[in-house]
Parts: structure tokens; sequence; C-alpha cells
RNA sequence: GGGAGAUUAGCGCAGUUGGUAGAGUACCUGCCUUACAAGCAGAGGGUCAUAGGUUCGAGUCCUAUAUCUCCCACCA
């Protein structure tokens, strides 16, 4: 039996349950090694283990759970792997604020503690995410979950590191990163964000040696002139054509310095000289190197300055901006200070500032790995929807540095490379050599750094498979099917992930990523834990049922569109969660009432048929819209087709065959209307899956996530064309009902001319006789050889009926609805005639819509002429 | 500075090869008709941001402009 009205919190937790008892979430090859369907994978974007999931998480794994199950039902080997990251930089920061709390700091823990602590971080707030992941009703393979810091996961960054190692893609130099001052770490290129803060431009004058004056210098950072080489102008400029190759004096420091020219410098930017800093400057740096300059550090890792700086040493760099200029000023020195906005580099886990500095670190060389990442999408391995999100992939590959990918932290992957304290030996290793390949000493000691968080969701695609290990996994479903995932990781992580599998395993790691957009709050802002606007998505699950969140995230959502997240849309789409579970219930009352029998596919009426053709166009539809990840309009689908064919119309059609006294028909009657309501709730598993598990399950002793997709009896062109004739007349009937006002409880006569009606019109009408008394209140249809004037007509495309003037009445009320009905005709007619008297549109548009048109013309001018009459006669 | 997206009914949105503007919700009218008032049946409501262009025909393609949003970026 099913429940009085819809409550999803009494069923959901329990079907998840029977679902992961009887193992429904595993690919079918796991107990059937010969198993013939296609594989499909999906690889879960493993969420941070920093905290707990929100609506974006919601949606992006409503969206792989919808195709999972879809391709699952449609007989597709499926393979849904779950994991989470360990987000080495983010997760610490997260233990760093929750030591604080305590008074502790990460050096007052030791390495081994800390890690103790980051461990018991995950148990907590990984299987916090775990939970929240099932109540959404998601079916990935939670035997085969991952974790990029388990044993296995460990295993295949060690691999990677040494490969690319050893095939020289991965080496260790110093050179100028980006360093948050605030983390301690070095980060990547990508891992920098850009504010836009208000600052100044000083221009400071550095004296010429020759005593001759100064030459003035504009600089968004002052305290950097410690770390000066040089100044740069440009060779064109004429103002300082002369100059080039002489020297100025860098005040305070009072150190001799040459003028130099690079095209680097825009003549037109502050004064056209640009002072040189190689070892706190990008651009910097490479105007450095061009000229053979040896870069200068002036600050310490914690942002202070160092001894290079005189009596600046170990200031804060802002607090050394602010007395240099200072000093500048009472030396004279400063010309003027303007105003300057420019963006400010931050660090994005801190969002404290970074600094350029230079060190000592590993990186990856990406030269090479980017033309593989343009290849897999130039050669259409890849697939990214919506397409124009390519574009921003290919940008940033054709754009790549070397990606630094060692980092000052603690929790992450330890890099494998050994260095032996007494020669100084380095050894990139699996383990730990037991002594020194060249010395032979045992003195030796690990690396202290960590890897880049993304360097273990790189290898995601194959390291969840098994790799390094020859697994049948690896074998089977690697390459995966689809990626689902959000823009701001297409850099981080996506095209990373297609250049290392490509690099490692030779292949594009999947065929198609689908895009999702942004969810924002019901203001339109981005949901984010910074603007504290974030929702929980466990909060709505518990209020609304998780089939609700699920239908709401995934109908009238565009393919990548951002979407706007509100409760009052969650109400508004539970309605329809509702009607499924309605129409259950009436199933389930005519059931009762009847003898079961099978399904007689020999004894379908034309409405039988009308809506197996219906399903079957229906199931076409949504074939080829989740081929290309049109979600949205899939679902669009599945609604009308449930909600206005379904149950608007079909119901209403069965009901006098389901309520029949003929017992046998009643038996049919239901056999082919449960057919058809179990083939809805597979239509609509994949977007809710608890609610249609629910149902079925009172219908039958099977479980529906294991059932073959919706399947139709077939199409059935002319008995479906018949039918939608009837409905169009019951429209017609309907609203001409309306339009005289004729109570709705109120019996009247359809009337139709024999004369002037069709055998085909006349069979239909007999054959709609029961539905059209059900659905319109026509008591009887009457066949007379003469219309007079007593009748009130109206046209059909099924020929002409009347009502008998003296059961609806009202000549007023008519003779407004006839002129409102010929204006509308009238305007049609002319746009109609704007074509169809056009010779350019008769020769150059296709047959069909001129044939069309001008079919639709005719037929308005007939309508437009029996209207007119009938004015006539009302006057 | 560069790039992308958005702009369609009061509201939040859909509209995939150019062919008479769509659903939901709200509002209005009438119905508690034995699945469902979280419902049913109807009605109204849109120069598809603006200006040009291509075309027989443009919400859809092209070119500008405006407003909003996002991404990228070292002009010191």
């Amino acid at each position: 039996m099913l429940d009085k009205s819809y409550e999803p919190q009494k069923n959901e937790s329990l079907i998840y349950k029977k679902w992961e008892e009887n193992k429904c979430f595993k690919p079918h090859s796991d107990f059937d090694k010969n198993f013939a369907g296609e594989n499909y994978t999906i690889i879960m974007p493993p969420p941070n283990i920093t905290g707990q999931l929100h609506i974006g998480h919601a949606l992006n794994n409503t969206t792989q759970d919808f195709l999972i199950r879809y391709k699952r039902m449609k007989g597709y080997n499926t393979l849904w792997i779950p994991g989470t990251d360990h987000a080495s930089i983010a997760t610490e920061v997260k233990i760093i604020e929750a030591l604080k709390k305590e008074g502790l700091t990460k050096e007052m823990l030791g390495r081994e503690k800390f890690l103790e602590r980051a461990w018991l971080w995950n148990d907590k707030y990984g299987g916090r995410i775990k939970t929240q992941l099932k109540s959404l009703g998601c079916s990935p393979d939670w035997d085969r979950c991952a974790f990029t810091m388990d044993e296995q996961r460990q295993k295949s960054v060690l691999h990677v590191f040494k490969k690319l190692y050893d095939e020289g893609y991965i080496y260790r130099g110093e050179k100028l990163i980006n360093w948050c001052p605030t983390c301690k770490t070095a980060l990547s290129d990508a891992e920098v964000e850009h504010v836009d803060e208000d600052s100044s431009l000083w221009y400071i004058r550095y004296p010429y040696e020759d005593n001759s004056g100064y030459l003035v210098v504009a600089t968004t950072r002052p305290e950097t002139m410690f770390g000066d080489v040089c100044v740069a102008v440009n060779p064109e400029d004429e103002r300082y054509k002369d100059k080039i190759g002489k020297n100025v004096i860098l005040p305070i420091k009072n150190k001799k310095i040459p003028i130099i020219a690079d095209d680097y410098v825009e003549k037109d930017f502050g004064t056209g000289v640009v002072k040189i800093t190689p070892a706190h400057d990008f651009n910097d740096y490479e105007v450095g190197k061009r000229h053979n300059f040896e870069p200068i550090k002036i600050m310490n890792l914690d942002g202070s300055m160092n001894e290079e700086c005189g009596k600046f040493n170990t200031l804060d760099r802002y607090e050394c901006r602010k007395k240099l200029v200072e000093e500048l000023k009472n030396l004279n020195l400063i010309e003027k200070i303007e105003p300057y906005r420019l963006p400010k580099a931050t660090c994005y886990r801190c969002h404290n500032a970074v600094e350029p500095m230079m060190s000592k670190q590993w990186f990856m060389s990406m030269q090479e790995m980017a033309n593989l990442g343009l290849d897999a999408l130039n050669n259409g391995e890849l697939e990214i929807v919506p397409n124009r999100v390519e574009k921003i992939y290919t940008h940033w590959l054709e754009n790549i540095k070397d990606w630094c990918i060692s980092r000052q932290l603690w929790w992450g992957h330890r890099i494998p490379a050994y260095y032996c304290k007494d020669c100084g030996n380095m050894m990139v290793e699996l383990t730990k050599p037991s002594k020194c390949s060249k010395c032979a000493s045992t003195n030796i000691e690990q690396d202290s750094d960590v890897l880049d968080t993304w360097f273990s969701s790189a290898l995601w695609p194959f390291s969840t498979l098994g790799y390094p290990d020859d697994t049948d996994d690896l074998k089977k479903f690697f390459p995966t099917s689809t990626l689902v995932t959000a823009q701001d990781i297409i850099f981080f992580w996506v095209a990373r992930m297609v250049m290392l599998s490509k690099k490692i395993m030779g292949k594009t790691p999947f065929s198609k990523v689908l895009i999702n957009g942004i969810v924002r709050d019901d203001e339109g802002k981005k949901m984010s834990k910074s603007s504290n606007n974030g929702v929980d998505p466990i909060e709505i699950i518990e209020k609304y049922g998780a089939d609700s969140l699920r239908l709401s995230l995934l109908f009238g959502n565009g393919t990548g569109n951002d979407f706007r997240f509100s409760e009052e849309k969650i109400l508004e789409d539970r309605k329809f969660i509702n009607k499924v579970f309605n129409s259950g219930k009436f199933l389930e009352l005519v059931l009762s009432q009847t003898y079961e029998t099978k399904l007689d596919d020999t004894k379908l009426n034309i409405f039988d048929k009308w809506i197996y053709t219906k399903l079957d166009e229906t199931i076409d539809e949504i074939n080829k819209l989740v081929d290309n990840l049109d979600i949205c309009q899939a679902v669009n689908k599945m609604y009308s087709f449930v909600w206005d064919d379904f149950c608007n119309y079909y119901l209403e059609f069965t009901k006098p065959y389901v309520y029949s006294d003929n017992q046998e028909t009643r038996a049919n009657a239901c056999a082919i209307l449960k057919d058809v309501y179990l083939n809805i709730l597979k239509l609509l598993h994949p977007i809710i899956p608890f609610i249609t598990e629910n149902i079925y399950s009172n219908f039958t002793n099977e479980m529906l996530i294991s059932q073959s997709y919706a399947k139709s009896i077939g199409t059935f062109e002319t008995e479906s064309q018949r039918v939608e004739k009837i409905i169009s007349l019951i429209q017609k009937i309907r609203e001409t009902r309306l339009s005289y006002n004729v109570a709705p409880s109120k019996k009247i006569t359809l009337v139709a001319n024999k004369n002037n009606i069709s055998d085909k019109s006349l069979k239909t009408v007999e054959e709609a006789k029961l539905v059209l008394s059900k659905m319109t209140n026509i008591e009887r249809v009457d066949m007379v050889e003469n219309i007079n004037s007593d009748c009130i007509k109206f046209v059909t495309e099924l020929g002409e009926f009347y009502f008998y003037k003296n059961e609806v009445v009202d000549t007023e009320k008519e003779r407004e609805k006839i002129n409102k009905d010929i204006e509308k005709i009238v305007a049609e007619i002319k746009l109609l005639e704007t074509r169809i008297l056009n010779p350019n549109f008769v020769s150059r548009a296709p047959k069909e819509l001129v044939e069309k048109d001008k079919s639709r013309y005719e037929f308005l001018l007939t309508s437009k002429n029996s209207l007119e009459e009938k004015l006539k006669e009302l006057n």
C-alpha cells in the first residue's frame, strides 16, 4: 500500500539501504565477466575534505547520478567511482585554524602529531561527505571509493613522479615562484588570484652617477629597490637614448647600477623608466635573465626584509615601504606620488598577498604536456559541453608555464626525493634507499616538501582504477566516459588530467566534459563559504526530500548556465513529484477493483495506442538529448509527457475503461495502465530515484534501479493522429462552453451534420463518445440531417460541430465572442498572406512549408466565413 | 587590457541546423468532477536590451552600443 500522501522522509534512507545491500551500484561485469553491455564510466570529482558539501556539489553529483542511473538502465556496464580529496593546502589551513583555537601551532605539534590530526580530520569530514552523497541518492560503487591520500593513490603518485622524473619532465631548480608568506609555501600560477586594490605609483629619483641630475623611476613597489640590479628604458625612447649604458646611483644603498635598454619597457607608462628587481618580480626576472644580472634577494620567507636592506632589515615589507618612502621624501628623492589601482596577487586559500620569491622548488615541464592537452581537443578525442568553455581551456594551455609542484606543507604526498647528507647526492626512488647510490652513506634524508594537491588529482582517472597495477578495472574502465565538473577547476584539474593521462596512459581520460554552471543564492550571488550564503543539502533534503532537491536542480536549468537556487523553486517543482505519487495512488485504486491480468497488446484501444506512441516519441527524444548532455531538455520532455499527456489526458481517456461494467475490459485496461505507469517510473527514475523506487516496489517484487529503461510497445501513427484530433475537439468544446458561460455541471448535446462530416471523423467521434461525456460533460451526440438557426456552430479539425442554442444561449456574449475570434483569425490570415502572396516565399521556401501555410490559410478562410455567417444570423 | 556569458510574460527561466514566441509560478475567472485543491478547466499578459545589416522570412546569423555577471592578465 502506498502512503496516504507523499512523505519522502519516511522511505528514502530505507530505500538507499536496500540498493546498497543488493549491490545495485556495482557494474554488471562484477557479477558477470562476459556481460556484453558497453562500458560507461564516470569518475566523481572528489570533494575536498575541508568541510561539507554545498548545493553546487549537489548539482554536480545529481547530474552524475542522473547519467549513471540512466545509462545503467539503458544496459551499459556502468561504473561511477566516488572519492574525496585530501586538499593539501586547504585542509592544512583549516587544521591550523582549529589548532589556533586550542592555542596551538603546527610547529608546536610537530609533523607527526600534525599528520595524526589531519587523518582524524579526514575521518570526520570525509565521512560526512559520504553521508551527504548517500542522502542525495547518489549511486556510485562505494566499494571502489578512493581517497587521494590512501595507499593505492600514494602508490600511483610515487610511480608517476618517478616516471616523469626519470624522463626529465620533473626537475628541481631555483626559480622565481609565487610564495605565500602566510601559508609559508610555494604556490602554482593557478593558485594565485588577482584582486584589484587601491595603491600608489611612486616616482623616485635615481641620481646620475655624474651628478648631472636624476632619472625618475615610477614604481608600485618602492621597497623592492634594494634588489634593483639596473634600470631599463625602451631602446626607441628618444628621451633616454643617450643615457643607455650610463650609471645611476641606487638611493639609500648608494650602489651604482647601469641603465639598460629593453623592449619590455613601455614608453608611455610612468616615466618610461623601470627599475629592475629580478628576485621579486616576474617581468624583471625575465629582463634580468636577458641581460645577465644575478637576482638579489631582499626578503625573507615570512615577508620581512633581509640584511640586504640595511637598517630596514627584519621589518615587514609594508612597514618597510612606509619608512622607506618617508626617508626618500626627506632626501627629496620623491618626485611625486600618484594614486594607482593595481591587481594584487593573493593566495587562493588564505587570501593574503603573495610575493614572487627566488626559491628552490620542484617543477613539471609543461610545454610538451600542453600540446598533448591541445591535441586531445583538436583531434576530437575530447569535447567540452558547452563548447564555449573549450576556448578557456585552449587559452590556458597555450600560455602555460612550468608547474611548480612542491609545497612547503605537511599534509600531502611527500616528495620521493632523498638526499645524502654526506655527499649531497639526490635520489628519486619509490622507497627510501638504504644507502647513498654515490658514496654509500646511510645518512639519508627525505625531501621535506609535499606535492601540490592537484598533482594527485591530475592522476584521478587512472589512479582510482588501480594504476600503476595492471588491474582489470584499469583495462576495462579507462578511458572513462563523461566528466561532470565546475568551470572553476578547468585549469587546476581538467586540463591536468588530460595532459597526464595522455602522458602516462597514452589516452585522453574521458571523451566528454560537462561543465555545470555556478549555483547562486536567491539574490543572484555566488554561493560560497566566504560569503556565508551556502546551503547544506541535508537541510533541504530533510525538509523536502532528496527527490525534490534533485528535480529542482535538474529542471529548467540550461546546460552550463548558472543556477539560482531557492526554496520557492523546490516548492514549485515538488508538485510534480506529488503528481506522480497521486497517479500511482490512482493505479493502486483501480487495480484493487478488478482481477489482475497480463498485458495483451492486441487489445489496445486508440487511446492506448496514442499514449504508447507518445511514450515512444518521448523516449526517443530523451535518448538524443541525454547523448548531447542536454539534461534540462530531457527532463522537460519527461515532465510534459507525464503531466500533460499521461495525467491530463490518458488517465481521463482510460477511466471509462478501468471503471467499465465489463470485468474483462476493466482488467485489460488496468493491465495497460499499469504497464504505461511502470514505464513512467522508469523514465523518471534517474531524476527522482527514491519515490519511483518506492512506488515501483508497491506494484512489483523487483527493484526499479536494476530494470531496463522505459520501452514503448510501439508507434501507431494513424490512431495517434485521431486522438490528437479528439484532444483538439475536447479543447474546442471546453473553450466554447466556457465562452457561453455554460455551467460546468450542465450536460449539453453535441450536434453534427450527417451530410457535412466525413466518415472518418464520424468514426472518431463515435470512439470518443465516452471520453467526451466524461471530459466535457456532453450528454449525447446528435446526428441531424439539417442544421437550422437554433444551433450555434464551431469549427474543429474534425469538421463543423454545433450546440443547441437553447442549451447555451446568451446572444450578446456570443456576438462579442465571434468578433473576437474573427479578429484573431484575420490577424493570422494577414500574417500568412505576407508569405503565400509573396512570390519569393513561394519559390524559395521549402515546399512542405508552403503547402502547410496554404492549407492553414484555406482553413482560416473557411473558419472566418462561417463565423461571419453566424454573426449575420445573430443580427 | 583581453575574453566569455547574460539581457525573452509580474517573477525566476527554456527555446540545438533561421519558418506564426514556450512551460512553470504569480495574477484573474469558474470548479472540492470518486488519483491529486501540492488539484482541474480556462483567460489575460512579450516591438524576445537598443540600433543597423544579411534573408522571401531573424529571439535564432553578422556588426556596433548599453547594462549586469564571470574568467584571464606582469605594463613597472
